[in-house]
DNA sequence: TAGATTGTTAATCGATTAACAATC
DNA sequence: TAGATTGTTAATCGATTAACAATC
């Protein structure tokens, strides 16, 4: 069983978010075949503090060795424990249009072991094929979830679409949501949402570019 | 001209970044035709406080009226300004691959008044079609890019082919880039970048679903 | 004027950095 | 043992919240 240190140890989110890019720095060093790094060196590649990597690192335990600093595939796999990357999730695509395929095509399912194994819309979509899956009525979801023990939803149908899904969402048997859709979801409030909102990065882009030193 | 406050007041990040939910928020708003609204309402609609809200706010200048809240529309107006998209940006995507063509069919380029004015990639995809455009070479980026004034570069290139891509892409006349590849682009400093990691963003859902009441 | 609500100051809380004792 | 580097404590810095005077 997966242990939830995290919340148990009452990490900030703030070292929650950076962790992700940690773990992938770490595994950019085990694929060039290294497998020992200090905090320095680390903290440097990343363009983060030694000292903030050192102290985010050990809110979960002591993961070095002093004198030596840290075996890269040793930290790589505690941050994966931490983050729950190794449970081989099963997903369902809901939303067979540009952006589903998009996601269904992403190599990070492959990556973290993830199982695509339904994709779900309505109306002429139905019966279209995304990534070898044939799309299946979204009436049919909450069967199918069950039946496969669905783990993440993720989300990318169109916002408002997305927005009147949400009562049924909050009803289906599954572990979080991945929701690209642009809308709030007003689920239940113990069913994990991630939103990835590309408008608001794109707001954030803007911002950048008029703050630049171009414009000054 | 363009003005930029925030980099000239030192705003922190942090608010910064809650600036795109302020304006959706205050967005939909207009849309239903409410023309008037305190902190304490808008707070509570967003999960923020009211104190926040108006700190975040007054940063930037008075935008509401003691004894009365904020009126809609001028304080939308402002965020807008704040943020710069209202810029009529002109905009290219490189990659014409299932994110490419997810990008390009996506609302928030029409919403926030983004010109496309261009799609690239090489080898096979030269020549098919997204959103209208024929997709050209990536050799013609750069003249393109100064004919046509391109401001936003949209990357939804494979990561490593971004990666390989950006030395060239350092040296292109754009204000910004939009970055969907994954890779950690090395461009020179003062070019504006916007990454938006999905694989970064699966991986806080799976801590999040880990971390969450159903594992304790 | 009385009531409402902002903008802002001050207090609290949290996160980052610096420094160093512990220890490999 | 001497050198290196962690884990952790203490100091600094920054962000959030609470409170209230200003003012519509």
């Amino acid at each position: 069983m997966p242990q939830n240190d995290s919340k148990k140890l009452n990490i900030p989110q703030a070292v929650i978010s950076r962790l992700p890019r940690y773990y992938r720095f770490l595994g950019e060093l085990l694929r060039d075949d290294i497998f020992r790094i200090n905090s320095a060196e680390l903290a440097k590649m990343m363009g983060v503090t030694a000292s903030q990597l050192r102290q985010d690192l050990s809110r979960f335990g002591e993961f070095g060795l002093r004198g030596y600093g840290y075996n890269v595939k040793y930290l790589y796999d505690r941050i994966s424990e931490i983050l729950g990357i190794t449970n081989n999730y099963r997903a369902v695509i809901v939303g067979a249009g540009d952006s589903g395929n998009a996601i269904a095509a992403n190599p990070v399912f492959m990556k973290r072991s993830i199982r695509l194994c339904g994709v779900f819309d309505s109306g002429d979509r139905v019966g279209m094929t995304v990534a070898g899956h044939t799309v299946a009525d979204i009436s049919g979801l909450f069967d199918f979830c069950s039946a496969n023990e669905v783990d993440i939803l993720v989300i990318t149908l169109p916002k408002n679409d997305a927005a009147a899904l949400a009562p049924i969402i909050s009803e289906l048997p599954i572990k979080g949501v991945w929701n690209f859709s642009g809308a709030e979801l007003n689920l239940k409030p113990d069913i994990p949402v991630q939103n990835v909102d590309i408008e608001d990065t794109l707001m954030m882009l803007c911002h950048k570019i008029v703050s630049s030193d171009q414009y000054r």
